[in-house]
DNA sequence: GAATTACATGAATATATGTTCATATATTAG
DNA sequence: CTAATATATGAACATATATTCATGTAATTC
């Protein structure tokens, strides 16, 4: 009912605003399960290895990734289950549309 | 596991990148009680009566709202329930946020 | 019909954003 | 130490986006 705080508002768009691209998007759902190097995400993707590494940059500063490096690559994965919630949510909603 | 269809993609990015932009992510949460009068919204969230049509018109096109005339002014309510719940979902997690 | 209220639309603009290309850093192998 | 692989970073640029201002339309009241 009271308007939420802004900062909060912030927060929040903050995070869509990351998901609402569709390379960024490809990226997190390449995370979805379990953890990939960065090379392999640029495989599955499509995208540059440069443009995937920009991109995780922004994902893992938003918390919405993790990164752990082992020897010579760097494997991410979503950063927890509300985010793995999240995306998978809104997959199986958009499965069923037709519009 | 296999990467999501292009068109699906495209569709969830499209809705995330509505939400991801303060403006629009006030205007939704005063929508999400029931339906208010587009200046009404104005006055709720502090922006311009021709920023809040313009993004509103946004918001229809994406579905993610349903506007009703009567008489004079318009009513806008969120259009259903998977929105509001994906909303107030968000609201709840952030609420409890530190960083 | 004229005036008023409430909303919508279009053009214009300043700023933000995604992407590429070139280059740097880190880790391992010879 | 040199070479090679994997990722990160910075600058540059073209495009997209949010916002404002001016104007248009729709419904009502006098």
């Amino acid at each position: 009912m009271t308007p939420l705080p802004d900062a909060q508002i912030l927060r929040i768009a903050e995070t869509y605003k990351l998901l609402g691209d569709p390379t960024r998007l490809r990226i997190l759902m390449a995370c979805l399960n379990g953890p990939v190097a960065v090379g392999d995400i640029a495989r599955l993707t499509g995208a540059s290895p440069s443009l995937v590494s920009h991109n995780l940059r922004l994902l893992r500063a938003a918390r919405l990734v993790r990164g752990e490096r082992r020897t010579r690559q760097v494997f991410y994965e979503t950063a927890d289950a509300h985010i793995r919630h999240m995306l998978t949510d809104i997959i199986d909603h958009t499965a069923e549309e037709q519009s």
